[in-house]
DNA sequence: GAACAATCTGTAACCGGTTACAGGTTAGCT
DNA sequence: AGCTAACCTGTAACCGGTTACAGATTGTTC
C-alpha cells in the first residue's frame, strides 16, 4: 500500500501538499493539484484512516450498544444504524450488553480507546454517573435514561392506552397485562398506560397484572398461570410482541383460541408478528425511523451542529391483524 | 487522558521503559516496573489503541459482512462472532451487504483501511478475484465460495436428504421442494440432496421444485401457485425456515391443514420456527457454534496459528415439532 | 517602486504509541 | 583481575498522516 510520502515523492512534491489537496484546505496551485491528482490515481493511493484518527482524533466509527441482537427487535434499529452510518461514510461497531452494566462500561471504555466519535445506546441499567468525564456524544435509543442525554422514543404510555382501548372497543370484559421487566423504563411507560386505562374498571384487580422479562418463555409460563387463575380474562395487552407469541403459545396450550375467546394485542411492530399465526395485532412503533433518527441525530452532535431538542417521541400505531377480534363474548 | 509521556514523566522513566512493561516484553527491573505500574495506576492510564495499531498494523478489530442482519438467521450467528470475539478482546464490526457484490467490496476496502485483522464473509456473490492482493485473513462462513479459502458451513446435502426421508417416513407420497436462490452455494446442495432422493421417484416432475428467494413473502406465493397445482402435494421440504413460514402462510390461504393434510420440513433452526403454531419441523444447524467456529479458526489465522484443513462441515440434526407428522393418508 | 496582501510550498513538530540500537551496569567464570 | 554474558535503560527513528510556521513568489494599490 503506497503512503502519502510515495505520492509525494511521485509528484515531486511535500507530503504536506498532498495533504492540502486531500482535504482540500491551504493554497495549492491548480497546476501542482492536479499533478498530485495524477499520483494518486496512478499509485491507487488511499489515505490511511488510522493515521489521520491520530492526529484529528475522529475515527468515523460510532458504537450501537443493545442488549442482544438475537432479540427480533433490535435487527431492524440495527439495520437502520447501518443503513445511516454507511450513507454518511461511517462505520459502526456492534456490541451485546446483556442488560449488564459491567458490559456496557467495558465495552464504553474499549470502544473510546478506539476513538469512536460518539454511542447509540439502548439501556436500562447504565446512569449518568457511568457516563461522567465523557465527552464523547451519546443518544438514548428506546429507552430514556437521563435528561441531559437525548433520547430517542416511541410514545410508549400512549400506545399502551391504545391497545386497551382498542380491546375495549371490540367488547372485552377483563383486560390482562403482561408486563415487561420493571426496570425497563418503556415497560413502566406502558405498564402505567395500562393502569391509567383499568384501574377504575369494576373488572380490575392487580393480579390481572404480571410480569414478564421481555422474552417468550417466561411470559408464556406467567400466562398460563393468569389464565389459570382468571379463565374469564378475554383480552391480554402485552408488553412486548416477543411475548405475545410467548402468550399465544400459552393460549395454544390451554386450547383457548386467539382470537374467538382471547384476544392479544402486542407492542413493537416487529417482523416476527406477522409469521404467527393467528398474525399478531399490536402497537407498532417506527423501528427503522427511530433508528435512523437517532443515528442522524449522533451524527448532528459528532459534526458540532447544535441539537435543538432532547426528546423525540415517535408515534405509535394501532396495526389490527388477526390476535384481536370482536369475539364471541359480544354476541351472547 | 493521561498518555504514554505523562506515566513516564510521573514515573521518572523514558517511554520506552513504560512501553515495556506494558507489553512485558525486553527487560525491566522490579523495582522501576513496580514504580511505572503505580504510576499507571495513579493516573489511570490507558494506552491509546489507535498509535498501536498504526506501528503494530493490527487493530484487534475483524469485520463480519452479512447479506441482512435483518434476516433472523443471522443474528444469531452475530451474536456467536461478538462472544468469540468480545473473549478474545477483540471489537467486530457488523455490515450488511444486502447480497451486492460492489457493496462487499466496498465493505472490505473501508474496513481493511481501519487496519482490520480479518473478515468473516457470509456472501454468495464474491469470488475470489475480488479478495486478490488482500492478505488479510478471511473466512468464508455458511457458504463456501473458493478452494483456497477457510469455510465453515453446515452439512446441507445431507441434511436436505434427512428432511426428505423424514417426510417419505411419515407417509408423504408426494413430495415438493420450495428452493433458495440458485446464486446461493448451500441452496443447490438442498437442491441436490431433495433430488437424489427423489428423482427416480414415479411421483416426481420437474415442477415439485419451485424457486424462493430465501424471503417469506416470495415463498408463499411461489407455494400457492404450486399447491394449486398440484393439489395431491403432502411433503413439502422448505429451502430455509424463513421460506418455510411462508409455506406455513400459504396453506394456512388455502386452508390446507398442516400437518393433518400437508407436512412441512424447513432448514436453519432459527427460534423464529419454534413460534410458528404449527412450530416448524426442520433440520436444524449449529448456528452458533458454526459462528464461534469460523471466529476462533479466524482469529487463529490471524494469530499465525496453522490452519490444519479449510472446510469444516458441521452436521445437522432433524427436529421434530408439529408441522409434519403422520398424516390421515396412511390411516385411510 | 515601495508596501502589503494573497498565494504557494516545504520543513518540522505533532498525534501516541513500539522498538532497534547503543551504552552502561552487574554478575559469573576462569 | 579480565572477559563475557545477561541485565537495564534511554535516545531516536518509525508508523502515516495533519498542520503551524516560515519563506518565497506573485499581484495589487498608492
Amino acid at each position: 500500500m503506497p503512503t502519502i510520502k510515495d505520492v509525494a515523492k511521485h509528484a515531486n512534491v511535500s507530503v504536506a501538499t498532498v495533504s492540502r489537496v486531500l482535504n482540500e484546505n491551504g493554497y495549492v496551485n491548480e497546476d501542482t493539484r492536479e499533478k498530485v491528482l495524477e499520483s494518486i490515481n496512478k499509485l491507487d493511493y488511499q489515505p490511511n484512516e488510522l493515521a489521520r484518527t491520530l492526529y484529528t482524533r475522529r475515527s468515523r466509527m460510532i458504537g450501537l450498544i443493545v442488549p442482544d441482537i438475537t432479540n427480533p427487535f433490535f435487527p431492524e434499529l440495527a439495520r437502520a444504524v447501518e443503513d445511516v452510518t454507511n450513507a454518511k461514510n461511517y462505520t459502526f461497531i456492534l456490541c451485546n450488553s446483556d442488560d449488564q452494566v459491567l458490559k456496557e462500561k467495558n465495552y464504553i471504555d474499549v470502544l473510546r480507546k478506539k476513538y469512536v466519535d460518539g454511542f447509540i445506546i439502548v439501556t436500562s441499567t447504565l446512569t449518568n454517573d457511568h457516563l461522567e468525564g465523557i465527552n464523547t456524544p451519546v443518544v438514548a435509543l428506546d429507552r430514556n435514561f437521563e435528561p441531559d442525554i437525548p433520547c430517542v422514543s416511541a410514545d410508549n404510555y400512549h400506545g399502551a392506552k391504545l391497545a386497551v382501548e382498542h380491546l375495549h372497543n371490540i367488547g372485552c370484559k377483563k383486560i390482562a397485562h403482561v408486563a415487561g421487566p420493571e426496570f425497563v423504563m418503556n415497560a413502566q411507560h406502558r405498564l402505567r398506560g395500562y393502569l391509567d386505562m383499568v384501574a377504575d374498571k369494576p373488572f380490575f384487580s392487580e393480579d390481572l397484572v404480571v410480569n414478564g422479562d421481555y422474552h417468550l418463555q417466561n411470559a408464556k409460563e406467567a400466562t398460563m398461570n393468569l389464565l389459570k387463575a382468571h379463565p374469564d380474562i378475554d383480552g391480554i395487552f402485552v408488553g412486548n410482541d416477543l411475548m405475545a407469541v410467548g402468550v399465544l403459545k400459552a393460549a395454544e396450550t390451554l386450547a383457548i383460541k386467539v382470537p374467538d375467546q382471547l384476544s392479544i394485542v402486542g407492542f413493537d411492530g416487529i417482523t416476527l408478528g406477522e409469521t404467527t399465526s393467528p398474525a399478531l395485532t399490536t402497537i407498532a412503533q417506527p423501528i427503522y425511523d427511530m433508528g435512523a433518527k437517532a443515528t442522524n441525530l449522533l451524527m448532528d452532535m459528532i459534526e458540532g451542529k447544535p441539537v435543538e431538542e432532547t426528546e423525540y417521541t415517535f408515534p405509535v400505531q394501532l396495526v389490527e391483524r388477526e390476535s384481536a377480534k370482536k369475539g364471541m363474548m359480544l354476541s351472547e
